[in-house]
DNA sequence: CTGAAAGCGCTTACAG
DNA sequence: CTGAAAGCGCTTACAG
């Protein structure tokens, strides 16, 4: 299946009566070249609408000017705005951007990274599949091909890794909760098994020693791959105890709604009797009602910066870092916690 | 920057006493080749981690597996329905997907298309930019390239083209309320420019008819590009009016939730004063309260359906369409139409 | 069953 | 300032 009549340098050079080389030269704005023969030559080829193919150039030069980018589920709404920023930043760099999808299955990341690899890639924007604990494959693609982790991360990979400030921002989410007079604060998080979720973890431990309140683990609750409604599941969990919380941290937004849906469905007010507290400013965010505090999370300039960052890598092969990188957050205050105009 | 220590088929060749043909031919099964000489070769290539050259392949075979998909704004969350079905689709007959967002600008869009051309994908999935009148770039491209267009389409441009069914669907969610008793039934929709918007409009328009309601041009409302902020404007100016309609129909969740927020504030009832259907069937619509009725539009589907007939038309080249194909959708009827319990 | 050779379209060191 | 030629890694018609 050829591609149709697309014009090359060799017929450019046939026709005018140079040499390839001139023609390639020419186009390309060598210094060597006169003048003329340029202004000639390009005439005719954008006349012609003459197309490198940049195929034969990728495969002549070893540089496809392709980034692979794997993300374990594109359709969440954090993903896509980090995706745009990676569209965005790879744009203004001259480069495409290959998009695959893990699904959070650790085999398909695996095929997807030896494939994007074997296909020639530039290199990788990788964020981790759930439970990616054998990190030989990345380990071994590292080796052959720069390689930045964005967002799911993971210290056992020796890189450039893009992260937000997950634990300082819980940090600062509870102290808020503290400061609004709150002193039982729960929290909803994933198993051990989220990267992200155990360093908000961490983030909320901290605020509650920091402030001397008191850990206790009757209103500490995890659930697997958290939604809505195992959110509401354990919010219901939460209401039912006799000592109940006067405030609770959930680990995303979503967990934070089916939160709100359950203690309104209770009729416990919010935030006076439970405040909550979400993580990522998704849209529905300000959609629920009440509107609802929460970490703004800049999937923009994540992807942006995370690719800034590869380029650069690829760039300066010996240049291979791994620091981590770490994009600021902000605490967004809303109805669901404090009530300014009350 | 050439990529580092991958094996080639000279190699292999040398090593085992085998021209580059024989090695080529064995590694692709080939049925020339003898089991003993194939089982030799492919076990040595296993064993030092051979990976043919894609690009190498692809620039002599003048195909590159690679298939281009323009969206106007990937952080949409259709959009993001939709780019799942294409990977899953592209995934399973071995293409890999190059994604760009036009982010609604046409002459990036132009150069898009462009520089797909130029990398010599294998085929074009387009999802068009608002406004684009000139199709001239397209057609352009069509003759080069197979295209498909999915969801934003023209009918300039003759191809494939995958969609909902949206003047059908529109139709349902009016005669909907109509069903439920509403006598005089608003619109909030896009101007001209939007494809889909206008069909949609079709659809309001021809319900009405249908059932004999009179048509008022003081409840059709438009706004360019409709937003949560640009629906609660047009909300408010319904509500405003003397004679106020008893039901909204909405060209998007997004507006249809500016419309419930505003008739809240109003201390409207939804839906006995009046009632409200979307369309989209976004997160969103289950998370504002009352739910929303509203028009499920299957993105996966859609991406998929779309990929496949690219896929087919890639694989059969004189196989040139143009029919429309018209993927069927639900309505999905919530609080914010017709309360079932009460 | 296997090999030598051409060629995909380009870039670039070398020569003049 | 310009050209002839090599070569990137592969596939495949042709020959034996």
């Amino acid at each position: 299946m050829p591609k149709k009549n697309l014009i090359t340098l060799k017929k450019i050079a046939q026709d005018l009566g140079f040499s390839i080389s001139t023609v390639s030269r020419a186009l390309n704005d060598h210094p060597d070249i006169s003048i003329k023969t340029k202004e000639k030559i390009k005439a005719f080829a954008s006349k012609f609408n003459y197309v490198p193919n940049l195929f034969a150039r990728g495969f002549r030069t070893h540089k496809t000017n392709i980034i692979g980018v794997i993300v374990p589920n594109i359709s969440h709404y954090f993903t896509s705005t980090l995706l745009k920023g990676v569209l965005e930043e790879a744009e203004i760099h001259g480069y495409k951007v290959i998009i695959s999808e893990s699904v959070n299955n650790i085999t398909k990341q695996t095929e997807m990274l030896q494939t994007m690899n074997q296909f020639g890639v530039d290199g990788i924007l990788l964020s981790l599949a759930r439970e990616t604990k054998n990190v030989d494959t990345i380990l071994n693609i590292l080796e052959q091909v720069p390689l930045v982790l964005v967002d799911k991360v993971s210290t056992k990979v020796p890189c450039t890794q893009v992260v937000i400030d997950d634990e300082d921002a819980a940090f600062r989410a509870v102290e808020h909760l503290i400061n609004t007079g709150k002193k039982r604060i729960a929290i909803i998080k994933e198993t051990e098994s989220s990267f992200t979720s155990e360093k908000r973890y961490l983030g909320y431990l901290r605020a509650l020693r920091t402030y001397n309140l008191e850990i206790d683990d009757t209103i500490i609750l995890s659930s697997e791959d958290i939604s809505i409604h195992q959110a509401k599941r354990l919010a219901n969990i939460l209401i039912s105890l006799q000592h109940k919380p006067d405030a609770v941290f959930a680990i995303t937004d979503g967990a934070a709604i089916g939160v709100i849906k359950a203690l309104k469905k209770n009729k416990i007010n919010i935030p006076e009797e439970i405040a909550v507290v979400g993580f990522s400013n998704s849209l529905n965010s300000i959609i629920i009602e009440p509107k609802l505090t929460t970490i703004d999370q800049p999937g923009n300039k994540i992807g942006s910066v995370a690719m800034k960052y590869l380029i650069n890598e690829i760039n300066n092969e010996n240049n291979i870092s791994n620091k981590t990188v770490v994009i600021k957050t902000n605490l967004i205050v809303r109805d669901s916690s404090f009530k300014i105009n009350k």
